[in-house]
DNA sequence: GTCCTTGTTGCGACTCTTTGCAAATCATTC
DNA sequence: GAATGATTTGCAAAGAGTCGCAACAAGGAC
């Protein structure tokens, strides 16, 4: 996992590869697995203490349009930001436990296909999130009891 | 598009049926089509000025975990809610010009079985948002011309 | 009706993220 | 290397949504 490919990127696009730009890559890329912006934020600032996090989002933004970084909103908490390697997939979260399960790249070819063919649509597939219930949650789910009428709430 | 129907669900499953969520449900079914939390409040305060925005917010999520109405997040406003009738349907959202496609509702019906059988993940595809780019914004891009080397970045 | 339990609301404070703007920085052209 | 114009940053403030909590209903048991 190394952030090489992103300078260039940066470069041959014309952005600026400014410090801030550069801490905020090399902390990502210094991260095994995901990061919030504001422990980016934390990280930077250890050795640029003025850098705002305004500025720390606004270089995610362009990160991940230059489909550089990718981005996992958990819903409920801060976004998570991870560099954009090889072993990339997708998510299934279960919205009972939390358990996020991962999904192929490949899994959603079919549709991104299909799409494109019917709709003329470039679906953009990079790093797509699922909300739904992963088996256990499912099974605790049947066979609710008549005592507890109200144990399905509280998932 | 009638909300008879939520105000059953609400009761058969335990939950109070109040003054304000009955206002909010109202709210959503007298509009046609979307709406955002702020408006519904907006609209409610005319004939109960002293509801708060969270319960706003919380009788959404509460009436969307029943499956009674959808929400849609464009991402960069507010998210929009409306009342999960007949006329289901997913979105695809283009990136560029912010147009949205309807698409059918079984179109992810694969997918969805495919989850179910090789994960046994139950994915919830109610009202699903898909990102990426139109057939027009896509054939904007192709053909830049050398001259303003900035172009692309506009998209 | 009174007591008790549980669900719900309004308020205020808070979190996460975005935006407007002036100042600073950088690439380009002369 | 100074002038020019486009990017980028830091700051402050706003937007969107959430959370904790005390006060307030509402339904059931007695």
């Amino acid at each position: 996992m190394h952030h090489g490919k992103a300078l260039t990127t940066l470069k041959e696009t014309g952005y600026r590869l400014t410090p801030q730009r550069l801490m905020v890559l090399e902390t990502i890329a210094g991260a095994r697995g995901h990061v919030t912006a504001e422990e980016i934020g934390t990280q930077v600032r250890r050795t640029y203490p003025y850098i705002d996090i305004a500025t720390i989002y606004r270089t995610l933004h362009l990160l991940k349009r230059l489909h550089l970084v990718t981005e996992i909103d958990p819903g409920g908490s801060s976004a998570q930001y991870e560099l954009a390697g090889d072993g990339r997939h997708h998510h299934l979260i279960c919205e009972g436990c939390g358990k996020t399960i991962d999904l192929p790249l490949a899994y959603l070819d079919n549709l991104h296909q299909s799409l494109r063919r019917e709709f003329e649509f470039e679906a953009d597939l990079d790093h797509f999130a699922l909300r739904g219930r992963c088996s256990q949650c499912l099974a605790a789910r049947t066979g609710t009891p008549r005592k507890d009428r109200n144990a399905w709430k509280r998932l």
